[in-house]
DNA sequence: CCGGGATGGTCATACGTATTACGTGTACCG
DNA sequence: CGGTACACGTAATACGTATGACCATCCCGG
């Protein structure tokens, strides 16, 4: 029965420190909430340190939250982590998110359903149940009418374009696709075929927009689009359906680099080869885009940048800020998926 | 002043909730919590029922962890969310826990730190201070000293070997690499090279020890290795002093997928084509895999599984079990991309 | 007519923290 | 020497929930 420090339930508390080192809680509460100046004498605040340090006394955050009211934690959607894309985004949301003193989860919706669904959104999930701890939300595209439930939480979108009724961070898309073909165009491409993602998304409306009026645009130019999901297979029947037309593209433009792969195979399926008889291109630089023989051109989105600037309007936003929508530069990067359309026979 | 449900924060307690159906708090959370057999009568736990509705009520977490002294919140680290295998991993704890009622948060220590490296791992990061409320923790391979500082939290580890000091689970990566190898010599090879992670885990270990033991066991066997990073550029270098030896291999088993696209791009800047003047494989099946041309013959790992059957295993554990190591069957995938060798000049 | 289960509900409290308001003692100044 | 400002701490409280201990009826058998 010697005392030592009194610990219920494995972790110590702030009592327990402030016993430890002979000083009341509020005394701890105020030393290591960093608001000890002038009212606690440096003797003592080291005192308290040591007594905390001593313990392994780490503060209990439930205990925070609820006196505090805020979490300190932000939740940021995405619609799947199985691509590396929003990865790169949860990691620029969580380098400024760390900046600040918050922390990020992340919820994929169409991941975590029980029954591998949308499950019905993050409202009914046990996902809201755990988490409703949340001061904001940042979603990620493809996610907008998911958020109903959370109620009046502050949320920013990510890529959602500028209707959104909320602030918004966008990629320049259109500038991309743009770009794009003004690159085939000065290689002398006029038929330009559009794999393209079947989704209602402001991003990929946005793309196909852009790149069928850059084409028509061209003197000669003629724009042909077939649809299909963000899956090798699916883009590859897409492009198919373009290379068996009648007067067939001399280049593929794609929404997502994993759908230039599927490019690649309906190409080589045809005996064309890339670059010589086929140009291709992509979309969003990941790590898929070197992997390929050749390696893709296409458009490099700063996925980081987006996730960072997505938390910084969020901060904004909760320091009661009124952010105005913001627009990332994206970037044409040509390696050696392009080339001069064959001469015509 | 006209009364009204009186709300303070935006978010309505289950005090409001009483107050608006006519009960104290105590019915309000004995309804809500299910508890209300035999102690509320039907009649007036469809009314609290409704009042919650009404007004749309959701509990608040802080108070609930801090009065339940758990949060139904797991936390899962893995090294990094831009390889789509470990948002796969994700994917299958997500949804054991969801069946259960708990949450899982990520949380990649590489990849969050503010300066971009390890960055003192979780005990010290601001990720740390928002989470504290963690019941268990899943950690993925490569992160077994990044876990100190979390004190006596109950961990499973995946993927670290069966010396691990916690419940495992594992795949059984030395089947992986030993059906690779029997692959490869059904097909005629005995020169193997091996492209190797150059990290220091039991996952890579064990892969290297079993696939150069299967190699040495072949009648005139012969094992070379290289090691690199899990990158293309890095593989392709690897691979390329593999293929540059005076008695080059005529099989290139690679420890991951994204570094078979690097032997790839070794094998065709030395004018070797794949399958017939070298076969490759890749180990972990993911996207890559069959975006590749030829397609990858690789090694499935269930990564779903994998997160599936570690977050079962933290369940067990939280519930006072002492979960034994498990170990999930890993399979061949044979595709395209191995053949048998060359035959000698 | 009363003891005593059911039945249906409330009171009070504790979880661990942050903070406001309130003492103390000591030193300094007029 | 009396007052007061200051330096240093502490007591008390509230955040919103869950739950064990209590309490009021009502009904029924003896």
């Amino acid at each position: 029965m010697a005392s030592g420090p009194r610990i219920r339930n494995g972790r110590p508390t702030s009592k327990d420190v402030a016993q430890e080192a002979g000083v009341s809680q509020s005394t701890v509460s105020l030393v290591l909430g960093g608001k000890s100046a002038g009212r606690v004498s440096p003797a003592t605040a080291r005192a308290v340190q040591e007594a905390a340090e001593r313990l392994g006394y780490r503060p209990n955050a439930a205990a925070r939250n609820l006196r505090l009211g805020t979490t300190r934690t932000v939740l940021l959607v995405v619609p799947t982590l199985t691509a590396p894309f929003f990865g790169s985004v949860y990691i620029g949301a969580a380098r400024v998110a760390a900046r600040h003193g918050f922390g990020v989860v992340v919820y994929p919706p169409d991941d975590a359903g029980p029954d591998g669904g949308t499950a019905g959104g993050p409202a009914g999930s046990p996902f809201a149940a755990a988490h409703e701890a949340i001061d904001g939300i940042i979603a990620s595209s493809m996610t907008r009418e998911a958020l109903r439930g959370f109620g009046p939480t502050p949320v920013v979108m990510l890529d959602s374009g500028p209707a959104a009724a909320a602030p918004t961070v966008d990629f320049a898309v259109e500038d991309g696709m743009r770009a794009v073909a003004a690159h085939l165009a000065a290689l002398g491409h006029r038929r330009i075929g559009h794999v393209a993602v079947a989704l209602d998304e402001w991003t990929f409306r946005a793309r196909g927009e852009a790149v069928a009026a850059a084409v028509r645009a061209l003197p000669g130019g003629r724009y042909d689009r077939a649809a299909g999901a963000i899956d090798v297979h699916s883009a590859r029947e897409a492009a198919g359906r373009l290379l068996d037309l009648p007067v067939p593209p001399t280049a593929l433009v794609c929404d997502d680099d994993l759908m230039a792969a599927g490019a690649y195979k309906a190409a080589r399926a045809r005996g064309l080869d890339i670059p010589r008889d086929l140009s291709v291109t992509g979309f969003d630089d990941v790590q898929v885009a070197v992997a390929l023989e050749p390696e893709l051109t296409t458009v490099r989105l700063p996925a980081r940048e987006l996730g960072a600037q997505g938390m910084s309007a969020l901060l904004d936003l909760l320091e009661g800020g009124r952010p105005g929508p913001r627009s990332l530069p994206v970037e044409l990067v040509v390696r050696a998926s392009t080339a001069p359309p064959p001469p015509r026979v």
